[in-house]
RNA sequence: GGGAGAAUUCCAGAGCGGCCAAAUGGGGCAGACUGUAAAUCUGUUGUCUUCGACUUCGGUGGUUCGAAUCCACCUUCUCCCA
């Protein structure tokens, strides 16, 4: 449950109890797909990274292994060894990410695999039990997330299917806590909110969701394509309408400058590929930018990725070294990356929540919102 | 000693009279990436200030309106026979 301590302007510090453990928000959850972070990390890593929240999704772990196989084994948190909280985003995202593969109606939405083509029908109800096969601590609802720019008559329809979807997973997710069935009988929900870039639709939907006493929530549909600026009027305008006794959770946002602002606008839950997905690529960040660490200038170039990083990359390792590992192609550099990546998302989180604490919050972000986007 | 073949832009390797500054890989340089179909994708890679111009395909001559492509010789390398 979700518990306020502070909050400076719009900003808020709190904390959120799971049966898995206590996450201190804001914080930022660590993306592992298909039950491992990409770049060959595991939950002990996470561990020694200060990862406070493991993300996997359930489109991913249904086709490969099978929920049925991750319930065999004892579900995520026994599989992966991850004792911390877990959330599962709900195959919600595929909806849009997978456009090209699916057809949508009102029962749910028919994939298909990326994997070998075959068809797989997706809804609400089978969203909520491959959720609790997995037995994660969060389960997303099962909701459309719509690309941008949308045509208004379909934000709209869409939104509003979006939003009978979440009653069904509520119904759905009740029923199996009710059978015994679950893997974790604590399981959690959280609905979503779109919207696509109108306020009025975000505001309605918010406000119908709002009153379903969920365990949170999370706005969804954004940094789809959209400028920042139309994001953070969409957050802006929908906060007022969050339940503020909720925890609120901002998918799949964003770069650090994103989440900054983001705080600043009321947000205590991020995740995000980047960190992990751009380390794989060679970029990486630091406290005064971005590097891409390929970049011929740092062939002898023997300081550290960040001098003020002491993730296992930057306390062992030169920027000379990790750009040769990564002209090698060797699997460590990408490790190495990626480590320090989810190492710095995770610091700047614990930095902004020591920011609030102390009251500095807005001196925090005046100092990094856009130096830490910057490529340098 | 005799014979056969080959030399192409950073590398490998196409090209075999004009559509060739020269395919395709690789390498190099750079860019993208926001609830992960992503260890992926894109651009660029002779010189000059863009259109365009200029100098390139071992070397030197030659044939031709025109040569990386044909001819002669030279150089180097590979292979075969002694």
């Amino acid at each position: 449950m979700y518990k306020l301590i502070k909050k400076e302007g719009t900003a808020r510090r709190g904390q959120f109890e799971t049966v898995h453990g206590t996450v201190q928000t804001p914080a930022f959850m660590n993306v592992a797909t298909a039950a491992a972070i990409k770049g060959g990390l595991s939950a002990f890593d996470l561990k020694d990274n200060h990862c406070q929240v493991m993300l996997c999704n359930t489109y991913h772990l249904h086709l490969r292994p099978s929920d049925e196989v991750v319930k065999a084994l004892g579900g995520l948190h026994k599989m992966t060894r991850w004792d911390g909280p877990i959330l599962t985003d709900s195959g919600g995202f595929q909806v849009f990410s997978l456009s090209k593969l699916r057809k949508i109606t009102e029962e749910g939405v028919t994939f298909s695999s990326h994997l070998d083509g075959h068809r797989i029908f997706m809804g609400p109800e089978e969203s909520m039990r491959i959720q609790a096969n997995l037995g994660s601590t969060i389960a997303m609802a099962f909701d459309e997330c719509v690309e941008n720019p949308a045509e208004y008559a379909y934000s709209k329809a869409s939104c509003e299917r979006t939003a009978r979807w979440l009653q069904r997973c509520k119904n759905e997710m009740t029923r199996i806590k009710e059978s015994g069935e679950a893997v974790n009988p604590d399981q959690l929900l959280f609905g979503i909110n779109q919207g696509c870039c109108f306020e009025d639709l975000r505001i309605e939907h918010m406000k119908q969701i709002a009153e379903m006493d969920l365990d949170g929530y999370a706005i969804g549909g954004l940094a789809v394509g959209e400028p920042k600026e139309e994001m953070y009027r969409i957050i802006s305008a929908v906060e007022p309408h969050m339940p503020s006794d909720k925890i609120r959770y901002l998918m799949g946002v964003g770069t650090p400058g994103n989440i900054i602002e983001s705080v600043a606008r009321g947000v205590d839950l991020f995740d995000c590929v980047m960190p992990s997905r751009n380390a794989r690529h060679g970029h990486l960040f630091t406290w005064s930018g971005i590097i891409n660490i390929k970049n011929a200038k740092y062939a002898l170039d023997e300081s550290p990725v960040d001098t003020e990083c002491d993730c296992e990359c930057c306390k062992n390792f030169s920027r000379a070294y990790m750009r040769h590992l990564f002209k090698a192609d060797e699997m460590l550099g990408m490790r190495l990356a990626v480590i320090h990546n989810l190492h710095f998302y995770n610091t700047l989180l614990q930095r902004i929540r020591d920011a609030l604490d102390d009251g500095t919050f807005e001196q925090f972000h005046d100092k990094y919102v856009d130096l830490l986007d910057t490529r340098i």
